[in-house]
DNA sequence: CGCTCGTCCATTTTT
DNA sequence: TGGACGAGCG
C-alpha cells in the first residue's frame, strides 16, 4: 500500500500549495475555507481528509449530505480534481439531482462534467459506450422488472417449470438474487445440486433467460450493474479508461449496496493497468490480490463512502451490510470518521430512536444526540379502524397547518403502499392537499408501457418482446397464431422478428392480416426515419415527441381509444398526451437527447414527478421511500404487528431487525414533531382483521410519549366514536354532511363514546399494550342469540360471518338498528 | 380472434 | 377489495 499512501500524501499536500494562490479569497486562507464554516470537527475532517479510502459513518440527520457536497466542492475548489474526474453515486435519482444542485450552489459552473448519478444510470452510460465490446449494441433496451417478469413468465411456460415449483415470481427473484451476487447460470450450475430436477430446470431457465436478453439486446436492472462488472473484468483496457478518468469516487448510502455494486466500486478503484486478465464468467468469487503498481500515477482512485448500518433497509434485495461493516478490512488504511451529532431532530425523538435501535444486537453502539433540547413529546394515537386513524392524521395536519406549519413540511409514512388508500380517501374528504411520493404508477400503466414499447420497437429492432407487445395493440387482428407464424418464418429465414414484418407478403397469412402487418411495418419505418436519421446526423430535439406522436396516431392507438367507449379510455388518452408532454419537456432539457436517452430516463427514473416539488401538499410515502428525507412533522402510521414488523419478515433471518431499522429510519425523519399511530382493526384483502400494537412501540420509553388515545382506550368501555365520523363536527368545519354513520355502513361500526376519559394519561396503559386489548376469547354466537352491547344496548344476532379472530356478528339492535361487530373485541356479552 | 365473464389469486419494501 | 388470468362463447 505504499503507492496508496504516497498518493494520499501527494493529494494531501496539494491544498496547501494551491492555497497560496487562492485568488479572490482572502490571502492565506484555504480556498475551501468557507466550505468548512459551521462544521463540527468530525464533519470538517470528513470534508478535508485526503487519502485512498474514507468511510464516513453518518448517523441519521448528522449532516451527511452537506458533508458530502462540501467534500466534492472542496475537491473542485482546490483544483485537486477536475469535475470530470469525480464520480458520485447516490441511491436515487432525486438524491443525485439534489446533490448536483447543492454542489453547483457552492462552486457554480465548474460542477459541470461531474458524474453524479445512481449506480444504474452510471452503468447505463458506461454500457452505452462499451456495449459493442461484448455482443450488444448501444441501442440496448433496459428491461424493468415488469418486462423481465413477462419474459420469465414466457420461459417458465415453455419449460413447464411450474411443475417444479418454479413460479415466475420465484424464478425472477432467484435470478435477481444470483445476479446481485454476480453469479451466472454456469457458475450457479457448478455449485448447485444438479441431481435435483428442479435445480436443473432452474439452471435451464436462467440460461435461457440470459440468452433471450442477449438476443433482444437488452439488460435487466441487475444486469446493468453485473454486466458492467463483467465488462471491466473481461476487458481490463476498458476498465482502465474509467479508472483513469475517475480519480475521486464517492458513494452515498453505502450500507445499501449489494455485492455487484460493491464489486463495481472495487473494480473502479483498482490501480490502473494492473489487471491480470480475469477468467471470463468467473462469477461469484472475487480475489483482490494486492496489485504491485509501483507507479504512483497508476494508483487507484480515492474512495469515499458514506453510510449508516442502522439505516440499512434493503437487505431483501441483496444489500449486504458487510460492505460497510468490513470496509476497513477491504480497504486497509481507510480512515473512519464518525458523525453522531444530529442537527435535525429534538432530543425526545432521538432518544426514542436510540432506544428502538438499541434492541438490535450485533451493532456498533452509536447514540445520536443534539443540543437543541428535548422538544415536544411524541404523540401516540390509536384509531378504531384505519379510517379513524387516517382522520386523526388529517385532523392533526390541519391543526399543525393552523399553527403556521406548511403542508410541505409534513409527511405521512406507512409500511406498505396499500395503506395509502385509506389515507387518501380521508385526505380527499377532508380537503387536505397531499401528494403520494414514489410508487408512481404512471410508467406502469398499460397504455404508457405500450407507447414506450413502440419507441423501443423503433430504437432497438432486436427487442422482440417490445414488438410482440405492440404488434396487436391496438387490435389489428394479429393473434397468437399469426405471431407464431411470423416467429417461425423469422427463424427459418434466419432474420429477426422485426425484419420478418417487412416481408409480410412472404408469411403466408391472409390478406387482411398481411395488410395490417405491412402497415405496422411502414409506421415503424417512418418513425425510425424521424428519430434515427440514417446518416449519422443528429435528430432534431423534437424528434422523440414527434416520433411518438406519429406512432400513436398512425399506429391507430389514439383512434382505437377514441372509438372505444370504455370509461377509462379517456384517461388513457390523457395519459398518453402526458407522455408526449414528458417527451417535449425532455427535449427542452436535453436538446441533444435521443430516443435512447429518453427511454433510459423513463426506465431509470421511477417517479419522474418526484422532481416536481411537493410544495403546498403533505407528502405520503412508504418508509422505504422516506429514507434520506426530513420533515418538521412526521406521522408514522400503521405501527402494528404484522405491518411493522411486517409479517413476511418474521420468518426471514434478520427480518425483524431490518424492520426495526425501517422504523428507526421513519422516526429519525422528524425534526420537531413525531406521531405514531395505529388502528385496532384493519381491513385488508376485503377482510377485517384485528391488529395488535407493534412490539416496537414498547421499546420507546414511556415518558417520551403522550397517548392521545392509547390502544387501551379504544376497546375498554367507552371507546370513542370514530373520529372519522365526528371530527369534522368537533373542529367546527362545515363539513359535517358526509359524516353520518352511513358512510361507514359497510364498515364495522365504531364504538360510540359514552364517557370521555382524560386523554394522555400514560400510566394506565404503560405500553403494556397488547394486554389491554379487549378480548372476548372464543365467544360463540349464533343467529338468534341475544346480546348486550355496552353502548348499543340489547340486540339480536342475525348472522355470523368470518372465522377465528375475524368473526363478525350482524346484529339488529332494538334501538340502535343493524350493526356489524367484530366478535372478538366488541364490548358485548351474551345474554 | 376478441370479448366477457368468472374465478382465482395475491397482496413488502424498489433502482 | 380489486387486479390478473383463463375458459368459454359470439
Amino acid at each position: 500500500m505504499t503507492d496508496a499512501s504516497a498518493a494520499a500524501q501527494r493529494a494531501a499536500s496539494i491544498p496547501l500549495i494551491v492555497g497560496a494562490d487562492a485568488g479572490p479569497r482572502s490571502a492565506g486562507a484555504r480556498p475551501d475555507e468557507d466550505l468548512l464554516e459551521g462544521l463540527n470537527p468530525p464533519q470538517r475532517e470528513a470534508v478535508t481528509y485526503r487519502g485512498p479510502a474514507l468511510l464516513i459513518v453518518a448517523g441519521a440527520g448528522s449532516g451527511k449530505t452537506s458533508v458530502l457536497t462540501r467534500r466534492v466542492a472542496s475537491l473542485l475548489r482546490t483544483r485537486e480534481a477536475w469535475p470530470s474526474q469525480i464520480l458520485a453515486i447516490t441511491f436515487t435519482n432525486k438524491a443525485a439531482g439534489e446533490m448536483r444542485e447543492r454542489v453547483e450552489a457552492l462552486v457554480g459552473e465548474s460542477a459541470r462534467g461531474m458524474w453524479i448519478s445512481t449506480f444504474h444510470s452510471a452503468c447505463v452510460r458506461i454500457l452505452r459506450r462499451e456495449a459493442e465490446q461484448f455482443g450488444f449494441t448501444k441501442s440496448f433496451t433496459i428491461y424493468d422488472s415488469g418486462d423481465s417478469r413477462a419474459l420469465i413468465k414466457r420461459l417458465v411456460k415453455e419449460h413447464e417449470a411450474d411443475a417444479f415449483g418454479l413460479t415466475p415470481a420465484a424464478t425472477q427473484s432467484k435470478i435477481s438474487k444470483l445476479k446481485n451476487e454476480l453469479a451466472d447460470a454456469e457458475s450457479y450450475a457448478r455449485s448447485a445440486n444438479m441431481s435435483d430436477p428442479a435445480e436443473r430446470v432452474f439452471v435451464e431457465l436462467f440460461g435461457a433467460y440470459q440468452r433471450e436478453l442477449q438476443r433482444a439486446n437488452a439488460f435487466d436492472f441487475d444486469d446493468l450493474i453485473g454486466q458492467t462488472v463483467f465488462l471491466f473484468r473481461a476487458f481490463p483496457h476498458v476498465a482502465d479508461v474509467y479508472r483513469r478518468r475517475f480519480r475521486h469516487i464517492l458513494v452515498d448510502e453505502y450500507q445499501d449496496t449489494n455485492h455487484a455494486q460493491y464489486a463495481l466500486i472495487h473494480e473502479l478503484t483498482r490501480p490502473i493497468g494492473s489487471d491480470a486478465p480475469p477468467l471470463a464468467g468467473a462469477g461469484g468469487m472475487m480475489i483482490f490480490e494486492p496489485d504491485p503498481a509501483d507507479d504512483p500515477d497508476k494508483a487507484g482512485a480515492s474512495l469515499t463512502v458514506v453510510g449508516d448500518s442502522d439505516q440499512s433497509i434493503y437487505a431483501f434485495r441483496g444489500a449486504d451490510i458487510r460492505n460497510i461493516s468490513e470496509f476497513e478490512r477491504d480497504y486497509p488504511g481507510a480512515r473512519v470518521v464518525l458523525l453522531e451529532q444530529n442537527y435535525r431532530s429534538t432530543q425526545n425523538i432521538l432518544t426514542a430512536a436510540n432506544a428502538v435501535i438499541s434492541n438490535n444486537f450485533d451493532r456498533k453502539d452509536k447514540k445520536l444526540w443534539t443540543d437543541v433540547g428535548a422538544g415536544e413529546q411524541i404523540i401516540g394515537f390509536t384509531g378504531y379502524s384505519q379510517h379513524d386513524e387516517a382522520q386523526f392524521v388529517a385532523d392533526e395536519v390541519e391543526v399543525l397547518r393552523r399553527t403556521g406549519l406548511d403542508y410541505s413540511q409534513m409527511a405521512v409514512f406507512y409500511r406498505t403502499n396499500s395503506q395509502s388508500r385509506a389515507l387518501e380517501e380521508i385526505f380527499i374528504r377532508s380537503a387536505v392537499p397531499y401528494k403520494i411520493m414514489g410508487g408512481t404508477k404512471f410508467y406502469d400503466r398499460a397504455e404508457i408501457k405500450d407507447a414506450l414499447a413502440y419507441l423501443v420497437a423503433v430504437s432497438n429492432p432486436a427487442d422482440e418482446m417490445a414488438l410482440r407487445r405492440i404488434i396487436n395493440r391496438p387490435r389489428r387482428g394479429i393473434g397468437d397464431v399469426t405471431i407464431e407464424t411470423i416467429s417461425r418464418y423469422a427463424q427459418d429465414e434466419g432474420i429477426t422478428f422485426r425484419d420478418a414484418l417487412a416481408n409480410s407478403s412472404a408469411l403466408g397469412v391472409g390478406p387482411k392480416i398481411q395488410a395490417a402487418i405491412a402497415h405496422l411495418d411502414a409506421v415503424l419505418a417512418e418513425a425510425s426515419e424521424i428519430m434515427l436519421p440514417a446518416s449519422g446526423e443528429l435528430a432534431p430535439p423534437t424528434a422523440v415527441a414527434a416520433g411518438l406522436q406519429l406512432l400513436l396516431t398512425k399506429g391507430g392507438y389514439y383512434d382505437a381509444l377514441r372509438a372505444s367507449k370504455g370509461a377509462q379510455d379517456e384517461a388513457r388518452i390523457e395519459n398518453l398526451d402526458e407522455l408526449v408532454a414528458v417527451a417535449r419537456e425532455f427535449a427542452r432539457n436535453n436538446p441533444e437527447g435521443t430516443v435512447l436517452d429518453f427511454l433510459t430516463e423513463v426506465a431509470l427514473v421511477s417517479d419522474a414527478d418526484d422532481l416536481e416539488d411537493a410544495s403546498g401538499s403533505v407528502s405520503l410515502m412508504t418508509l422505504h421511500t422516506a429514507k434520506g428525507l426530513e420533515y418538521d412533522a412526521v406521522f408514522v402510521t400503521g405501527v402494528e404487528e404484522d405491518l411493522i414488523p411486517h409479517r413476511i419478515s418474521a420468518g426471514e433471518p434478520g427480518g425483524p431487525q431490518e424492520e426495526r431499522r425501517l422504523f428507526y429510519v421513519g422516526i429519525t425523519r422528524a425534526r420537531k414533531r413525531l406521531y405514531l399511530s395505529l388502528a385496532m382493526t384493519r381491513a385488508q384483502f376485503g377482510e377485517v382483521t384485528v391488529a395488535m400494537p407493534s412490539r416496537f412501540l414498547q421499546e420507546i420509553p414511556n415518558e417520551l410519549m403522550h397517548w392521545r388515545q392509547s390502544p387501551g382506550d379504544v376497546n375498554s368501555r367507552g371507546g370513542t366514536q370514530s373520529r372519522a365520523l365526528n371530527a369534522r363536527r368537533q373542529s367546527g368545519s362545515g363539513f359535517g354532511g358526509s359524516g353520518g354513520g352511513q358512510r361507514y355502513g359497510d364498515d364495522l361500526v365504531p364504538l360510540p363514546r359514552s364517557a370521555r376519559r382524560e386523554p394522555g394519561a400514560i400510566d394506565r396503559f404503560a405500553n403494556k399494550i397488547p394486554a389491554k386489548v379487549r378480548d372476548n376469547g372464543d365467544m360463540e354466537l349464533a343467529p338468534g342469540d341475544r346480546i348486550r352491547h355496552d353502548d348499543f344496548g340489547e340486540g339480536r344476532v342475525d348472522a355470523v360471518t368470518g372465522e377465528g379472530a375475524k368473526r363478525v356478528a350482524h346484529v339488529r339492535f332494538d334501538s340502535a338498528g343493524p350493526k356489524k361487530l367484530l366478535i372478538k373485541i366488541a364490548p358485548i356479552s351474551k345474554l
